[in-house]
DNA sequence: AGTTTAGAACAA
DNA sequence: TGTTCTAAACTG
C-alpha cells in the first residue's frame, strides 16, 4: 500500500509530527514537497507529503489510516532544497514545520476551506423537527443544499441562535458539516486568438470580399499568431469579426493565464556604465565562486555613492547567465527606490518585484512567472527570499545591517542568517552589501568568516558632506525652545534661497509622543499594552477645526482625547514631545514660502504612497522632504543639497545594547542624503541636532567615521559579553497572572543556570541568563508578559536545550533568536 | 485550531 | 437517568 508522511498545515505548535496517510490509486501521482487536503480529526485541512512509502499492509494493522483526499496543486510545490530549508528553520528557530512552510508560499496556505451545511434526507421526521425553530432551519438548508455560514446568519438574524441551533441539529446527525476546498490562487485568464492556418494568396483571393477579416488575418500573422482579444480591440478588431474567423475553423480562440505585475509597466533605460577599478576588482573576487558554484559570503563594504548597485547588476548577470537564479534584498522600504529601476535597465522582464504591499494574486503570479523560468531575478522584502526558485546561485542583501530585515512575528527570523543557510543548502554566493555594516557582519568580515570588499571611494569622487553638530542644551540655554535650532534655520533659509532641496528627519511620528495630566502625572496608555499613546492631528477636510485622536503605534488601538483626566478628573490633560505632525506645523509657520512635504507611515498608506512623494520631491515639486527615517534610505535626489537630523539621539536614551549602534547608523544614512550629485568644491551639509553632543556614537556619526565607531563599540560588546561575542536568544512567558508569569520565567532561569552555570573546572559557561523582568509590554490583553535574555557562546548547545525542555511546544512561550530589541 | 471525548455538575 | 457544561486530549 502506498502511504505518505503528512505534516499539517495547522498554526499550533503542539502538532510536531508528521501524520502517515494512504495514497488513493487516483492520487498516484503525489510525492515528497505536494501540498494536499486531508482529513484530520473531524475536518479537513492542507497537509504537505515529506515522504511517501510502499508498506505491506500487514506493517500498518493497528493504524486506522485516511485517504489523502485531494491534490491542491499540478506538481510539487516545494522542491526538495526547500523541504531541507524548511527543516533548518523549524530547527534553528524553534517553530513548527508548518510555520517554516507557510513562509514558502504566499498567503500562508494555497486553500481556503470553507464549512457548508446539508440537510440529512433521512432525517426529516427526527423527534427534534417538532419544535419549529429547529424545523425552520432543517427546511432552509434542506431547500437551499449546501449552505455557509453567512447565509444562514442573513436568513437566521439575532435573536435566533444560530450556533446552538446547528451543534445540536449536527450532533444528532440530522445536519451534515462539508468541508469546501478552494484554491486560493485565483488565477487570470485573458481570451486569445491563435491563427491555425498561413494566408496563402489562394486564401487571400478567398477572402477578397471579406474586408475586415482579411484585415484581422494579417494582423494575426504580423503578431506571431497569437494575440489578445484585449489587445485586437484596441487594434480595432471587432470580437465579431474573430468569431467569424473561428467558424471557419482560422483561428481558435483559447485562454491564457494572465501574469499581473505592476511592475512590468516599469521600464528605465540607464547607459550601461563602466566599472570603476574598486567596483570591478570586487567582481573579481566574487567570480570564481560563482563560477565554482560553491558557497562563499561576501561584505561588499562601500561608502554611499561607491556604486555597490554596479557590482550587484554585473554578478547578477554572471549568474543569470549560468542559468542560475539571483535573489536581491532589500529594505522593505527601498523597493521604491532606485535599485529596482537599475535592474530593470539591464534585465527588462526578467524580474519580479514582490514585497507586502502586493494583493496576494500578485505574488502568486510573480512566484509563478519564476516558476515557469520566466523570471529569474527576484527582488524583494525579507519574505522574497522563500521564493521557489529551482537553482539559486546567488544572494544579495543590500543595505544588510537594516532592522527591518528582522521578522517580528513567529518564526522570528532574521533574512541575513536565513540567507546564509539558504545559500550553503544551494551552494550559492551571499553578498551582504552596506556603507555601514552592522557589528556582527564587520566582525565576521576582519575574522576572515566573510571576505571583505571595500569600496572606500565615491564614484566621481564626489566629496562627502560637511556635518556639524547642533547642542540642543545650548539652543535652550539660549531661549530657543523649538524643534529646530537657529543653526538648522539658517541652512533651511540658506539652501532654500540658492534653489535647492532639504531633507529633515525626525524618527518619530505624530504630532506630540505623549500626553500628560498636569495635575496628577498621569500618562495616557494603550488599553491592551499599557505604552504611552501618541497623539496624532487630524487635518479636517476644508482646513477647519481639527481634533485629534490618540493612537497606539504598538497595537492598532486608537481613541479621541479626553476632556479630563482619567485618573484625577483634572482638565489641564497637555502635550508634549514632537513627532513629524509637529514638525511640519512649525517647519511651515517658519518657512511659510517653502513647499513642504512630509513622508512617514502616515503618509504612505497607499500602494505606490512612497514612490510618489519620492516622485516629487525629485522632480522639483517640494522644497523640503520631511519624515521618519524612511527619508534615508534608498534614494538618492540629486538636488538635496543639506540635511537636517533632529534628535539623533533619542534612541542613545533606550534599555538596548545596540542603542549607540542604531544612533550612529541614523546619523551616517541620513547624512548620506546630502549632495551625493554636489560637484566641484561644493559640499552637501548636515547638521545634526543632539543633547549628547560628547557621546561616541554621535562623535563618530558627525566625522562618518566607521572604523573608529566600531573600535570603540566592539570593545563594549566584548568586555559585557554581548553580539557579535554571543548569540542572544530571548524567551518571552506569558501567564494570566503577573506573579504566574514571573515564577514560570524564574523556574526557566534557575534550570537553565544550573545546566551552563559555570562549570565547576573553571572553563567559560557556555551561556550566561539574564532576568527575568517585565517585557517592555508588560501587559497585553490580560496576559502578563516577562522576559530573560541568553548570552549564549554555543547557539547550537542552547538550542539543543531549549528542545529538551520542550519550550518549543509550549504556548506561553515565545522564542526570539537573535532578538533584536532586549525587551 | 477545531473537534471529540471524558468527567463533573445539574435537573428531574 | 438523561442533559449540559467544561476541561483535556487528540487529530493517522
Amino acid at each position: 500500500m502506498l502511504t505518505a508522511q503528512v505534516f499539517v498545515n495547522v498554526p499550533v505548535k503542539s502538532i510536531a509530527k508528521p501524520y502517515t496517510y494512504r495514497i488513493p490509486p487516483e492520487l498516484a501521482q503525489v510525492g515528497p514537497g505536494w501540498r494536499v487536503l486531508v482529513p484530520f480529526g473531524g475536518r479537513k485541512v492542507e497537509g504537505f507529503i515529506l515522504a511517501t512509502q510502499r508498506q505491506p499492509a500487514e506493517a500498518l494493522v493497528g493504524l486506522k489510516l485516511k485517504d489523502i483526499s485531494a491534490t491542491v496543486d499540478e506538481e510539487a510545490w516545494f522542491q526538495p532544497v526547500m523541504l531541507e530549508e524548511a527543516r533548518w528553520m523549524a530547527s534553528f528557530y524553534l517553530c513548527s514545520l508548518a510555520e517554516a512552510m507557510r513562509l514558502f508560499m504566499p498567503g500562508k496556505s494555497g486553500l481556503k476551506i470553507t464549512v457548508a451545511y446539508t440537510a440529512e434526507d433521512a432525517a426529516r421526521d427526527h423527534v427534534l423537527l417538532g419544535q419549529s425553530t429547529y424545523r425552520a432551519l432543517y427546511d432552509y438548508i434542506a431547500a437551499h443544499g449546501p449552505v455557509r455560514r453567512p447565509q444562514l446568519a442573513k436568513a437566521f438574524p439575532a435573536p435566533y441562535d444560530l450556533t446552538s441551533c446547528l451543534d445540536k441539529l449536527c450532533a444528532y446527525h440530522i445536519l451534515r458539516k462539508e468541508y469546501e476546498a478552494k484554491g486560493r490562487d485565483a488565477a487570470r485568464y485573458e481570451r486569445i486568438a491563435v491563427l491555425q492556418e498561413p494566408l496563402t494568396a489562394a486564401r487571400r483571393q478567398d477572402f477578397s470580399r471579406r474586408k475586415a477579416q482579411l484585415a484581422l488575418w494579417e494582423y494575426l500573422e504580423a503578431h506571431g499568431g497569437s494575440v489578445s482579444f484585449q489587445a485586437l480591440k484596441a487594434a480595432g478588431k471587432t470580437t465579431a469579426t474573430v468569431q467569424k474567423l473561428a467558424a471557419a475553423g482560422i483561428v481558435s480562440v483559447q485562454q491564457r493565464r494572465v501574469l499581473r505585475d505592476s511592475y512590468a509597466a516599469i521600464d528605465s533605460t540607464q547607459e550601461a556604465r563602466t566599472l570603476t577599478e574598486e567596483q570591478a576588482a570586487a567582481v573579481r573576487a566574487v567570480t570564481p565562486c560563482i563560477e565554482q558554484r560553491k558557497y562563499q559570503g561576501f561584505l561588499l563594504y562601500g561608502v554611499t555613492g561607491s556604486g555597490k548597485t554596479q557590482v550587484y547588476i554585473e554578478l547578477a548577470r554572471l549568474v543569470r547567465r549560468a542559468g542560475r537564479q539571483v535573489i536581491v534584498l532589500v529594505p522593505e522600504i527601498a523597493l521604491t527606490g532606485q535599485l529596482v529601476l537599475a535592474f530593470k535597465a539591464y534585465f527588462r522582464q526578467d524580474i519580479i518585484v514582490m514585497h507586502s504591499r502586493l494583493t496576494l494574486a500578485e505574488r502568486n503570479d510573480a512566484v509563478h512567472r519564476v516558476r515557469r523560468g520566466e523570471a529569474g531575478v527576484i527582488i524583494g522584502a525579507r519574505s522574497a527570499l522563500f521564493t521557489p526558485a529551482e537553482q539559486v546561485g546567488l544572494i544579495i542583501l543590500d543595505e544588510e545591517q537594516d532592522m527591518s530585515y528582522k521578522q517580528d512575528e513567529s518564526p522570528r527570523y532574521h533574512a541575513r542568517v536565513v540567507a546564509e543557510a539558504f545559500a550553503r543548502f544551494q551552494r550559492a554566493v551571499l553578498v551582504l552589501g552596506s556603507a555601514t555594516p552592522s557589528l556582527e557582519t564587520y566582525h565576521r568580515a576582519r575574522t576572515g568568516e566573510l571576505t571583505l570588499l571595500a569600496m572606500p571611494h565615491r564614484v566621481g569622487a564626489v566629496p562627502l558632506p560637511e556635518v556639524a553638530c547642533v547642542d540642543m542644551r545650548q539652543e535652550l540655554r539660549l531661549g530657543n525652545r523649538h524643534i529646530i535650532s537657529r543653526p538648522l534655520e539658517a541652512l533651511i533659509r540658506q539652501t532654500l534661497a540658492a534653489h535647492e532641496q532639504i531633507i529633515i528627519m525626525l524618527n518619530r511620528r505624530g504630532y506630540s509622543t505623549f500626553v500628560m495630566c498636569r495635575s496628577c502625572g498621569e500618562v495616557i496608555k494603550c488599553p491592551d499594552c499599557g505604552l504611552p499613546l501618541v497623539y496624532h492631528q487630524r487635518r479636517a477636510p476644508q482646513g477647519g477645526a481639527t481634533r485629534g485622536l490618540l493612537l497606539c503605534h504598538h497595537c492598532d488601538i486608537r481613541q479621541s482625547v479626553p476632556d479630563t483626566c482619567p485618573k484625577c478628573g483634572s482638565r489641564y490633560i497637555k502635550y508634549f514631545g514632537s513627532g513629524t505632525e509637529k514638525l511640519e506645523q512649525e517647519l511651515r509657520a517658519l518657512v511659510p514660502e517653502a513647499r513642504v512635504i512630509r513622508m512617514d507611515r502616515d503618509t504612505t498608506g497607499a500602494k505606490f504612497a512612497h514612490q510618489n512623494i519620492l516622485r516629487r520631491f525629485r522632480a522639483g515639486e517640494y522644497d523640503i522632504l520631511l519624515g521618519t527615517q524612511m527619508v534615508a534610505k534608498g534614494h538618492d535626489i540629486p538636488g538635496v543639497t543639506a540635511v537636517g537630523i533632529i534628535s539623533a539621539d533619542a534612541s542613545l536614551n533606550m534599555p538596548d545594547f545596540r542603542a549607540a549602534e542604531r544612533c550612529f547608523m541614523l546619523i551616517t544614512q541620513t547624512a548620506g542624503r546630502a549632495g551625493r550629485r554636489v560637484r566641484g568644491a561644493r559640499r552637501g551639509k548636515v547638521l545634526v541636532q543632539t543633547y549628547n553632543t560628547e557621546h561616541y556614537a554621535v562623535q563618530c556619526g558627525i566625522r562618518q567615521d566607521y572604523a573608529g565607531f566600531y573600535a570603540q563599540e566592539i570593545q563594549l560588546r566584548r568586555a559585557l559579553g554581548y553580539p557579535p561575542f554571543t548569540r542572544l536568544i530571548k524567551l518571552l512567558f506569558q501567564a494570566e497572572s503577573k506573579a504566574a508569569a514571573r515564577e514560570q520565567a524564574a523556574a526557566f532561569v534557575a534550570a537553565c543556570r544550573q545546566k551552563f552555570g559555570a562549570p565547576a573546572d573553571g572553563t567559560q559557561p557556555r551561556a550566561e541568563v539574564i532576568g527575568p523582568a517585565p517585557a517592555l509590554v508588560a501587559k497585553f490583553r490580560g496576559t502578563y508578559r516577562f522576559v530573560l535574555l541568553i548570552k549564549a557562546h554555543d547557539l547550537a548547545a542552547v538550542q539543543t536545550y531549549l528542545r529538551s525542555c520542550r519550550l518549543h511546544l509550549r504556548t506561553d512561550v515565545a522564542i526570539d533568536i537573535d532578538p533584536i530589541t532586549m525587551m
